[in-house]
DNA sequence: TGACTCATGTAAGAAGTTACATGATTCT
DNA sequence: AGAATCATGTAACTTCTTACATGAGTCA
């Protein structure tokens, strides 16, 4: 149950609404634990009820609720943090490749080429977000910036690898798949 | 749903039983796709009840049964190869880093020498799998030879990452978190 | 006033995990 | 004979996605 520990970690550094909770998992959280709000409010609720964290008295505009952590809460999270870590990653983009021969060479050199392109894009983006220095205010820690270096660091990679990829693919013979015995 | 295209891509290549494509998903597609027998099975079953797959006559030993692509399978994986790819990435090792100021300073160390240590024993490895240069016989194909790539290129880069975390931390202030208001 | 963003939920269904269950063959 | 591996399933439960639903405040 990581999605839990993700919001506790984020309450242990401040107060924050389901709301801005949610738009943090979209912005630097969507690329480890992508989670959507109609995942994010029941989890809240949940942890409520189990005094993991708490509501904030007060109530901002349109009934905007406003969690903090609670020391339970934070024991959970550091106890979690102590854990064998799970390190199950999974990447359909990965998979795709894989199963790439399926396709004739120019598509899969298209395919290839266009990895490459989205990991640009995808690069530039984590280095403007280090440039800024700053998101939600929870930059200041340097465990933020280290997960935003491996960001920056396997981008790179995949960036060098898709142009790599895509050269070889477009000068191979690469075999044709469209026959095969059924 | 990619689970159904991980296995009707594995069949496009041949014949196999659950069991075999069972132990693939252990191997090179642990780190892309990763799935349980549990899920495999029942899977197979509902492919070939609509007609994606299909299972030869013989029957192996202990009454494993085989499976062979279709035609209408085989044009599904192709037509979901071309479809815009779910980029998605989902890492608990990553979403961990983020939370890692909630650890003092020596266990943040001790856990990223952990990090470092196991992407060295993966790298090795992929390494291995590289040179044997086969696996199942899956690997003629220049595609496979381009996921184990993505795999060595990624899983460098993480070592590196890793190393240069760890002494980073070792020689930050670090940010005491023990406290903290509640 | 109309569009947009903020803000919070629920419901149905798909996907994935863990545990339960069983039997055949092979190897020592 | 006993252990290990091969081989295939089901059941219960958790997690995640997609769609439905609603209302308040803000800005042009």
């Amino acid at each position: 149950m990581s999605l839990r520990h993700a919001l506790l970690g984020h309450l242990s550094w401040g107060r924050y609404s389901g709301y801005a909770l949610m738009k943090h998992f979209q912005r630097s959280l969507a690329y480890a634990w992508p989670a959507r709000h109609s995942q994010i409010y029941p989890e809240l609720a949940r942890l409520r009820q189990e005094g993991l964290i708490r509501q904030t008295e007060d109530e901002g505009p349109r009934r905007r609720k406003l969690y903090a952590e609670t020391e339970r809460g934070r024991d959970e999270v550091r106890r979690w943090l102590r854990e064998e870590p799970n390190r199950t990653v999974r990447s359909e983009a990965v998979l795709r490749i894989f199963l790439l021969w399926l396709l004739d060479r120019d598509e899969a050199v298209e395919y290839l080429q266009r990895e490459a392109e989205y990991y640009r894009a995808l690069l530039a983006e984590l280095e403007e977000i280090a440039d800024e220095g700053d998101d939600l205010g929870v930059a200041k820690h340097l465990s933020y910036r280290l997960a935003l270096e491996h960001g920056l660091r396997t981008t790179r990679a995949r960036v060098q690898w898709a142009e790599w990829a895509a050269d070889r693919v477009a000068s191979s013979r690469w075999s044709a798949s469209s026959g095969g015995e059924r």
